[in-house]
Parts: structure tokens; C-alpha cells; sequence
DNA sequence: ACGCGTTACTAACGCGCGTTAGCGAGGCAC
DNA sequence: GTGCCTCGCTAACGCGCGTTAGTAACGCGT
């Protein structure tokens, strides 16, 4: 492109200075001693020849990339899926961008290789890696090699600083939300398998609200579904096979979306015949048929505060070891009290 | 983190040669002669101490970052709502790691400043730039240095290597859908205002097919909505206070997602009383009550294609201008002929 | 035996910055 | 006037690589 990026060097002669007095003005060193004027003329001539210091020299020079990385450890499925992963990016970005950091993104497949390289190339200053499953022998050695890494989610069993919701209480509280509307007989389905954290988290929180209202937990309510909507279809069709189920609490929209889906082709109505609460409040949430009740997850913040998490530690600043972000449950229609008399067949298939 | 990090001078000693030599056999230099039995030596060296190049040393001295750039120019609302973003992220990243290449995400808000300080910093070698706007004279001063930038999208007149989906084309073939099936008065509700290139698209598409089909185009039958299911169903609402309208082409599944609901609300049915045709394929589409007919959008490859292309162009291989991708129109249940006597109310608000 | 080309490697330089050590000028106390 | 600050600035170095120019050894033909 342009033929002559201009250098430092060029900053310094146009303003009649040194490239460190450059250096000093344009980073804000702290503790160096710069007249206003001399500033004054320094910023001006940057500007006039807009100069751009070289993002690779500064890293070489600094021994700091100013680049935070994100981690994306889910599967590809799960990405996809993931209606979320925006905002979580633009909170991060804006976080990064306050302390003038850029932010690059790493998905990786099951099978994608490696991310340690990210950091151990010295192309980022620390990671935030978000959805980790409890098997990933990588992080724990990045870990212990001193690197600076934020989870987002949780990992529990390893020290290392995370962000994320209180995934237990919400569940519990979107649980007990259809307790108190008067269900008894409510059913789980799962937001992913077992060795993701939240999903555990989540069931777990399912299973207090449950336990602390008296009611006897049965494990074969609780059926687990895959990150999509199709997995949730599936699972409620399964849990229709039985016909005293009233309420599902299923620990993803998406995944709940699937589950309406499933409601609706046995028949039956949404929130008449069987309650639905979902988990996350994705943007669509809002406009479901009928509207779903749902754990509204602060995606933007868990982002910010990954981000800021990591910066923290990148600097040597204290960081908490665990950052946990409020929800709040979102009441629309897809929740009511159970019918009267047990579960009523619409226009569907009748019970053989 | 680690007291010592590995250096090139490092594997050298131990491998027994110079830098040189580890800096040729690491880069698969081209034109090295290098006997097999000092390759491996070397390799084995590097693998034993861990070595992992410094990312700005390289990028300083190879003049070149290694590193890729997405820009996501539409404002925050568009990049919630972008169920595709996860997938486009994939494919560009996919394209990437191909060449050993990594990608960094800049997300604008609209105010959020510039961008270019990504590529004339050199932190990025190219950059993808999604959804531009018309005004985005920030990119024309640029591309006019020379940058490597691909569009993800379309922009007209300038002339910028881009990468989309033939939008006025796939909206024809949803409209026609329509037409085929019977409909004769179909509203149109745009995904987006009209300064972007894509509404103007598919609205285009939606008009040819009206006028190939000999139906005269009705402007007061479009409807602009803007992004969100909240506008997609505004735009229904105003369009069922005409009584006439059969059918909807909504030009993405979102607002789609927005008009359903604003039908149900008036007491209609899909596609029993109003049929509808979304765009982009969303993961959710086919779980939608009834499930969407939609132009299925390749989110993955576009994001791989403008990865590919951008690589070429950096790399000075020849770059199509415009790189065309297929979409299919995937049948579901939300189309179906119009109702033989005109348009019925069901259990909603009597015609007043 | 000599020249020439090829193979296999290396010394030395510089990419563009941040940083450390230090220098001169001016002020203040004595 | 001398000593000792602080203020404002700079020369010089090195971060860790990629690359250019070059050398030594080794055939191979005549």
C-alpha cells in the first residue's frame, strides 16, 4: 500500500524531537517529563502525517501483544447455536478497547488442534476461554505455566479466575417459578451433556427447587439434550410418552424452542397443557408463541467482565477469583398454573 | 509466565545449527536446501524445547502480521440479531488457520471510532468488512492505499473483491414461491433500512418477480423493518390493517420470526390465512410454529470464501471481484395457496 | 588438475519500536 | 560560588525474528 509508512522517526524530525520523546507522548509514560508544548507538537505532527505505530514493533519492543484472545472451546454445534455469542464478543471488545487491546477470536472444532500456541507465540497477552469441558488437560498446563487466563463459565476444580452467572440459582429460581404456580410433576431437559459444567449446574439447580419445595426428585424426568433445538424436540417427545407432566424446565431457549416444538405436534398447548421456562433469553425469546418465560443472562456484561477479568491479570492487578453476574427471571406467558384436572389432549393423538 | 521462554538461538544450539537454519526449515522456505537428516534435527529440537516463534518478532521482521481481520460494521442491534455471525466466524477462521493465519474481531458500534488503525498499523494484513455502509467513506480512503479488504456483502460502485449471495435472485425465487402457489397480493417487510445494500436487494428481487409474474408492484405493500423481531412485527401489524394480503415475503427470518407473531396476535393463521417466506436460514427457522420456508443463506462458506479471497489478495494471487455463493429456498410449512374466499378471521377481532 | 555449478549451510543486518541510563540547563539553599 | 536537586529531553541498545549475501565443501566434466 502507501509507499512510505511513516516512523516514529518521522514523528520526531517533523516535530524536532527524539523518537523516545515520541515514544513517551504518544503512551502516556507515566513519570516522564514532558513540556505541553513539546506534546503539543509531537500529537500534531502524528496527526499530520498520520502515523500508526506498528502494532508488531510495539509487541517485540513492549513484550506485549495488546491483543486479548477468545477461546471458543465449544463444538461447532454449540457455536452455532450459541444466539449469544455476540453480545459476549462485543462486551469483551468494548472492555479491550478501553485499554486500548484488541481482541482475536480462536473457534475450535473438537479436533481443531491446539489454542495454546495463541498465547505461547506471544500473539496475545492472555486468553478468556469460554465454555471449557472438565477434560482439557491444555488449560490446565497453560495454567500452571503461569499464563494469564480467564474462563468464562465454570470449570470447577481448577484455580483459575472465571466469570458467569450463578447458573444453580437461576435454575433454581426459574424452577421454583413453576413450583409456585402450583406444579408438581415438572420436567428437566438438559442445555448439553453432562461434562459441560452448566448443564450440571443447571440440573442441579432444577433438583434444590425441587427438593426444598418437598417435591421427591426423579431422574427420569431429567432427560439431556445437545445444544440445538432439534435435541430438544426429541427429548420432549420422550418426556410426552408419560402423561403427568405439567412444566419443563429446559436449561437453554433454543433447546426449549425445540421442546414447544415437540409440544405442539403431540397436541398439546403451550402453557395450557404443559409450562415451559426457558434459560438464557435469547433476542427471539420475546416473540416464541406463546412468549417464553425464560432466565435472562447478561451477555454483554459476562463479556465486559471477562475481559476486564483478564486485563486485571495481564497488569498484576488483583482479580477475584470468581466473578458471579446477576440474572433475572423474565415472566412472559409460556408459564401458567397447571390445569385443573391433569393434562388435557386437544386435537392431537389420542392416548392408546 | 515461564522464566524462559525458548528463542530460536535456543533450538539452533541444540539442533547444532545457525538461526538461519531454524528460521528455513520452520518457514518451509522455499528455495532452501536443506538435507532431511538437518531438517529433523531441527524439528526435533523445537518439539523438545517447546519452541513456539515470537508473533511480533515475526511480524516485524517479515513485514507481515499473519493475522486477519472481521470487521463487523452494522450496529449492535444487527450483530445481536446475526444468528449467522457464529458460522461466518467459523468459516473465516477455517480459511485462516489454512495458511496460518489468525483472526481478529473489530466490532463498531457507530460511533465507536475507526478501524483502520487495524490494518494501517499493521496489527492485521487484510480485513473483511461486513455490511458496510453506502457512507462508509473511511473505507473508500482505504481501499484507495492500496489495503486488502474484501466485502462481505455487496456495496455498490466501488470497485472492493466482494463476497455474498446473489440476495436479488434468492428473493425472486422466494417471491415466486409465492406467486406459484397462488398468492397474487404479497407484502414485503425489508430486514433492514434501505441504506443497506441487502434490503435494497431483496426487495429488488421481490419486485422482479411481482412484475415477471405480470402482478403490478404496490410500494405501499413494503414495509421497512430493521433487524429485529420487535420491527418485523410492527410491520405486520400495519400491514393487516389492509385486508387483502395473502402472503408475506419477509426479507429475513428474524423479522419473520417478528411478523408471525403479529399474525397470531390478530388472531390469523400461518399459512392458513397469511403465508410467509423468510430469508437467511436460521438455525432456529425450522422450529418455528409452523416451520419457515426460507432462502437457506451458506453462512460458513461465505465466511471461508471472503477468508480465501482476502488471502489471495494479500498474497497478490488474482482475486474474482465478486464472488457469487448459491442459496437454495428451503420448502417447510409456513407457504401453502391462499385461502379459495379471500382471507378469514379466526378466533381474532371481527373486521370492524 | 582446473573450473564451474550445486548443495548445505551461516554471519550479519535491520525491521520499528520501548526503554534505560544519562546529560545539560536552570533553580534553590548554603 | 558550590553542591544538589528537578525538569526536559536524547543516544544507544535490544526485543526475536526473517532475509540477503556469501562461504565452504563437494561433485562432475574436460
Amino acid at each position: 500500500m502507501h509507499v512510505n509508512r511513516p516512523r516514529s522517526k518521522d514523528v520526531a524530525a517533523l516535530a524536532g524531537v527524539s523518537t523516545t520523546t515520541v515514544s513517551f507522548v504518544l503512551n502516556d509514560r507515566a513519570g516522564a517529563a514532558i513540556s505541553p508544548e513539546t506534546r503539543r507538537r509531537v500529537l500534531e505532527a502524528a496527526e499530520q502525517l498520520g502515523y500508526h505505530p506498528h502494532a508488531s514493533a510495539r509487541g517485540l519492543a513492549g513484550g506485549r501483544s495488546n491483543t486479548l484472545g477468545l477461546v471458543l472451546r465449544q463444538s461447532p454445534e454449540q457455536v452455532a447455536e450459541d444466539a449469544l455469542l455476540a453480545e459476549t464478543l462485543r462486551g469483551l471488545s468494548a472492555a479491550a478497547r478501553a485499554a486500548r487491546y484488541r481482541v482475536l477470536v480462536e473457534p475450535l472444532g473438537a479436533r481443531d488442534g491446539t489454542y495454546t500456541d495463541l498465547i505461547r507465540s506471544r500473539g496475545t497477552d492472555g486468553l478468556v476461554v469460554s465454555g471449557p469441558r472438565v477434560d482439557d488437560e491444555e488449560l490446565g498446563r497453560l495454567v500452571a505455566d503461569g499464563a494469564p487466563v480467564v474462563i468464562q463459565g465454570s470449570l470447577p476444580g481448577v484455580d483459575i479466575p472465571s466469570v458467569d452467572v450463578d447458573n444453580v440459582a437461576a435454575a433454581r429460581a426459574a424452577t421454583s417459578h413453576l413450583i409456585e404456580l402450583g406444579h408438581r410433576s415438572i420436567a428437566c431437559i438438559t442445555n448439553a451433556p453432562f461434562h459441560y459444567a452448566a448443564a450440571r449446574e443447571r440440573r442441579d439447580g432444577y433438583r434444590m427447587a425441587l427438593e426444598a419445595a418437598g417435591i421427591p426428585f426423579d431422574d427420569t424426568l431429567v432427560v439431556e439434550a445437545n445444544f440445538d433445538a432439534a435435541s430438544g424436540r426429541r427429548a420432549m417427545s420422550r418426556l410426552l410418552n408419560r402423561d403427568d407432566i405439567t412444566a419443563v424446565f429446559a436449561a437453554s431457549d433454543v433447546v426449549a424452542f425445540g421442546a414447544m416444538a415437540a409440544i405442539r405436534e403431540a397436541g398439546l398447548r403451550v402453557p395450557g397443557d404443559i409450562a415451559v421456562v426457558g434459560f438464557d433469553d435469547i433476542p427471539l425469546a420475546g416473540y416464541f408463541d406463546p412468549p417464553l418465560t425464560t432466565v435472562h443472562l447478561p451477555a454483554h456484561d459476562l463479556g465486559r467482565a471477562a475481559g476486564v477479568a483478564l486485563l486485571d491479570r495481564i497488569n498484576g492487578r488483583p482479580v477475584e477469583r470468581r466473578t458471579v453476574l446477576p440474572t433475572e427471571l423474565v415472566i412472559r406467558s409460556s408459564t401458567a398454573p397447571p390445569p385443573a384436572t391433569g393434562r388435557r389432549s386437544r386435537d392431537g393423538p389420542q392416548p392408546n
